[in-house]
DNA sequence: CTAGACCTTGACGCCGACGTCAAGGCAACA
DNA sequence: TGTTGCCTTGACGTCGGCGTCAAGGTCTAG
């Protein structure tokens, strides 16, 4: 198939597969003319790919999955470094979450606080250092 | 006191301050040679916004607090608009904490698939549909 | 008088993941 | 044959929040 069918059938612009090309993400064989042909395991790589960038992942970090599966694995994960990335993922996303509640609460305090100084009369003197 | 002063005191760079400036968050009056002078208002004005920016504000956000703050009022969050932007904050951060908590259930229960398979002997024939 | 520290404006660079436009080649159909 | 639709490469634009450099003006201490 060529590039604006797989484009098509993937979701993504054609722009966007010549962009993953550039970055060595994904390979190409060329017709006679000079386009790009792809086979099915074009389709399933750029798949991968964007179910990992649906979940957050740049592209960088798709490569070990690309990587697994034009070294003929049956997934992208099926590879000691697809799951390091996974793992430091799950770590990132942690700590991403911890930071958020953190600022969440302070934020929501300071809502409070404000709002409380607009309605009732004075600030309450309590401290307002809630733990998760 | 002159840029370099207030970009020590806050604890950015001038280049910073000079950006505010550009963006409209921050004003400052000229010295008869052209440099920038500052005094106290903008010094509370610059914490105010790298407060907010800790918080994860974009430097829109903050503008409501700027104004608030440059229109006399005792703190930057004292007026409506500066209590919107807080609530707006509180749905965004629970929208994103939302997201993550999908991601990482997903995320890790590819890593556990993966792991599994490396080895235990075949995949479970479970589906893993976790709910929040 | 000069070195050095401070200040000015202007402009380009960076990151990530592309969008968009330009200028042209190739293929198929009326 | 001409039009339409696909394709090619190349290059600049986008967004946010600045960093960094260039080329110059200003002020102060020695």
């Amino acid at each position: 198939m060529r590039i604006g069918e797989l484009a098509e059938r993937t979701g993504v612009s054609t722009r966007t597969l010549r962009y993953y090309e550039s970055r060595g993400l994904l390979e190409s064989r060329r017709a006679v003319n000079g386009y790009r042909v792809y086979g099915d395991g074009e389709l399933r790589l750029v798949q991968q790919i964007r179910a990992l960038q649906d979940f957050g992942f740049e592209l960088e970090e798709t490569r070990p999955f690309v990587d697994c599966l034009r070294a003929g694995h049956p997934a992208g994960d099926s590879c000691p470094d697809s799951l390091d990335v996974y793992r430091g993922k799950l770590a990132e996303i942690d700590a991403l979450m911890d930071r958020l509640r953190a600022v969440r609460m302070r934020v929501e305090a300071e809502l409070v606080r404000a709002e409380s100084r607009r309605q009732g009369a004075s600030v309450p003197r309590c401290e307002l250092e809630g733990r998760t």
